[in-house]
DNA sequence: AGTTATGTATAAGAATCTTATGTATATTTA
DNA sequence: TAAATATACATAAGATTCTTATACATAACT
């Protein structure tokens, strides 16, 4: 990913928003929209990208589908019923995940008196 | 920690942040602590609290000090100068991180015509 | 002709965590 | 009063996720 080891664990909902909204995308696709969207602070890599996706796959969560662009091999992935279920409870516990972080750094001001 | 892997790579910078705003801590009251702040959401494990502690003192940006409490050992752990530096970036890093996973999972809406 | 971009893949090792286990004392509950 | 729970620290084996390096192949740019 970056260098911050903060963004580990956060790939696979990555992806599964992603390909939510988008309908499908290959690979090379998803680390190019995370870098744009992210401003090129979030640069995911092929030896974290690749695994993932193969992963999310055997679990029955992604189906691919091979083309061929451009004589270029491309592989789209994207949400089985299964996998669409699953990524609602993802993005559910990533947003507990982000409300936790943010009590314990931004915890509300004592009072003073 | 808890069900979900997205606290992975987080706890270090927990540990740390609470450090900063309570001066000194023992590894048992950081669990508990964490525990109240996200209301139960959030259980730190011995597993990897303990080691979390031992290696931020090896690096040199967490100072010891034991104290025997009704004859039980506690070992207080509070920053060093070089960890309140830290502290800060890590901090930043959790805001960038955080800052970034909305803009992934809370695309700003596309407009429509 | 050489570098960069596009596109996928895997293997070795690092880092972080879970799960299980161990030790010890204090307090609460049945 | 015996058993269970809470307090308090520690480590080891294994799982998971990632980094880094390497590999192959085509297209576009310089």
């Amino acid at each position: 990913m970056k260098n911050s080891q903060l963004y580990k664990g956060s790939l696979n909902t990555i992806i599964m928003k992603l390909l939510e909204e988008n309908g499908k995308m290959y690979g090379y696709e998803i680390t190019q929209k995370v870098k744009l969207i992210t401003q090129g602070e979030l640069n995911i890599t092929e030896g974290a990208l690749y695994p993932a996706l193969h992963k999310l796959e055997a679990e029955g969560l992604l189906d691919v589908e091979i083309e061929k662009v451009d004589n270029r091999m491309r592989k789209y992935y994207k949400l089985t019923e299964s996998g669409q279920k699953e990524t609602v409870n993802r993005l559910s516990e990533l947003e507990d995940f982000i409300r936790n972080m943010q009590s314990l750094v931004n915890p509300s001001p004592k009072l003073e008196f």
